[in-house]
DNA sequence: AGCGTAATTTAGGGGAACCTAATTCTGTAG
DNA sequence: CTACAGAATTAGGTTCCCCTAAATTACGCT
C-alpha cells in the first residue's frame, strides 16, 4: 500500500472528467447518483456503474450501493486541480489569445488534461493569477481553495431587487452567446422589472435595455443582491 | 464509403504519434520498418504489427508485408499536421510562456493531440507565423508545405569549415541542456578546428570559445556550411 | 543450396472505458 | 404490506492499444 505525498498518480481523462461531475453534482446539493452522473458525462448508466466501482477502489470516493457516490479528500483534491485547470486554461484563452467566450469551454475540456501542472501556473501567471474565469466561476487556488458559497439565479430575484451578475452557467455555446447579445454577462447590474406568473419569462433592465429572458436561461445566471 | 474532404477524421493519439514517426523515419532515410518504429515509439515490435495494420485498412499507410511502411499522400498530410502542431506549440510556449527550451519537446507531445486547429492558428498567430520552432525544425504551413532539404551535421564537416547551426535534435532535454551550455545554438556560427581521428571527439569555435564535442552528438547538430 | 539469425507476424491476453439487455434492489403508493 | 416503478447493478460484448511467447519469413553467408 501506498501512501500519497504531493506527488499526483497520474489520473486518466475520464477518470478526471467522473471526479469533475461529481464534485459539481454535490455542490448543487443532487447526492451525485449513477443517473445523475451518467446524464451528466452522456455516458449510459451502466457504464456508470463500472467506473464507479473502480475509483472507490482507488480511494477516490466512497460508493454506497443503491445509495451515491462521495468524494474521499483525495478525490476532491484531484477534482478541484481539474477544475483549475479547466478554469484557468479558460481564461488564458480568453486573455491572452482572444479566444471567444463561447468556444473556450470545449478547448478547455481537452486541454485539461493535457496540460502539466507547471504550464497551467505559467499560464495564470501570464495574466495576474486570475480569481474568476470568463463565466464568473472561481478559479481553485493551487492548495485546493476556491469560494464555495452559492449564489442565487436571476429567477430567485423579486421585482424591484437590483443585483450583480456575476456567474454565468458555461454548459452551452449557444446561451452564452445569447446572453452576451442580451448584455447579460459577469460583472453588469440589472434590476428585475416584471416577473410573468407560472415560471413565466422575467423582464430585467441591464445597461439601459429592457430584455426579456426565460425562467429557464434565469436560473443559469447566478447574481448577488446589491444593497 | 465516404470520400474525405477537407475535414480532418479525427485521429486517436496514438495513431498521430505512429504518423508522425513514420514521417520521421521515412525522411531519414531508413525504410520504416516495424522495429524501427517500435524502438522509436517505445512499443513492442509486435504491438506495432497491429498497429501497421489498423493503419493500412484506414488508408494513411501502405504496407508491404515483411517490407516497410510508407505514408500515402492522406497519411502524409495528418503526419504534417500533427507535426505542424508539434512545432507551433513548443514555440509558443518558449516565446510566450518563456517555457525552458529543454523541457517544451514533452510538454508539445501530449498537447499536440488536444488543441484544436483554431489554437493551434491562434498561437501561431500570437508570435508572428513563425518558420521554425526552438530547435531549428521547420514548421509546416496549414496546408502541409514544409522545407524538406535535408541537412548536414557537424559530423560531417571538414576542418577548417564554417558552418551555421541551423537545427538541433530535440529528443532529449539533457542534451539540450547540455548543447545550451556550450553556446550550440541554431543560428550561432561554428569553425571545426580539429577532428580527432576514428570517429573521435571534435574541436570547434563556437563564440569567443573553443568547445569539443562527442561525435554522436555531433550528428544531432545540424548545420549549413558558410560560404 | 541450405542454414541460421534477425525481422516480422500471429496467437493469445489484459485493462480501460464504453455499450445494450437483463436482472435486482428500494422506497413508496395504494 | 405488497407490488411496482424507477434506480442501480450485473452480464456479456466491443474497440482500442498495449503485452509476451510462439510461429513464420526473408535474407545473407558459407
Amino acid at each position: 500500500m501506498t501512501v500519497e505525498r504531493g506527488a499526483a498518480p497520474e489520473l486518466s481523462g475520464p477518470v478526471e472528467d467522473y471526479l469533475k461531475a461529481i464534485y459539481e453534482l454535490e455542490r448543487s446539493g443532487s447526492a451525485a447518483g449513477t443517473n445523475e452522473l451518467a446524464a451528466r458525462l452522456r455516458i449510459a448508466p451502466a457504464s456508470v456503474s463500472g467506473m464507479v466501482r473502480r475509483l472507490a477502489e482507488q480511494g477516490l470516493i466512497t460508493h454506497e450501493r443503491y445509495k451515491g457516490v462521495r468524494l474521499t479528500e483525495s478525490g476532491r483534491r484531484a477534482a478541484l486541480r481539474t477544475i483549475r485547470r479547466h478554469r484557468i486554461i479558460e481564461t488564458y484563452l480568453t486573455q491572452a489569445l482572444a479566444y471567444p467566450w463561447d468556444r473556450v469551454h470545449d478547448e478547455a475540456e481537452r486541454l485539461e488534461h493535457a496540460c502539466s501542472d507547471e504550464l497551467v501556473d505559467r499560464m495564470a501567471e501570464a495574466i495576474g493569477e486570475p480569481m474568476h474565469d470568463p463565466h464568473g466561476a472561481p478559479i481553485p487556488t493551487r492548495e485546493g481553495m476556491v469560494d464555495e458559497r452559492r449564489l442565487g439565479s436571476i429567477a430567485d430575484l423579486a421585482v424591484g431587487e437590483v443585483a450583480a451578475v456575476r456567474r454565468v452557467s458555461d454548459r452551452s455555446g449557444d446561451r452564452l452567446r445569447y446572453l452576451a447579445e442580451l448584455g447579460i454577462l459577469p460583472g453588469v447590474e440589472i434590476r428585475v422589472l416584471e416577473r410573468a406568473p407560472f415560471d413565466g419569462p422575467i423582464t430585467v433592465h441591464v445597461g439601459d435595455a429592457q430584455r426579456v429572458i426565460g425562467s429557464a436561461l434565469a436560473r443559469e445566471v447566478f447574481v448577488e443582491p446589491v444593497a
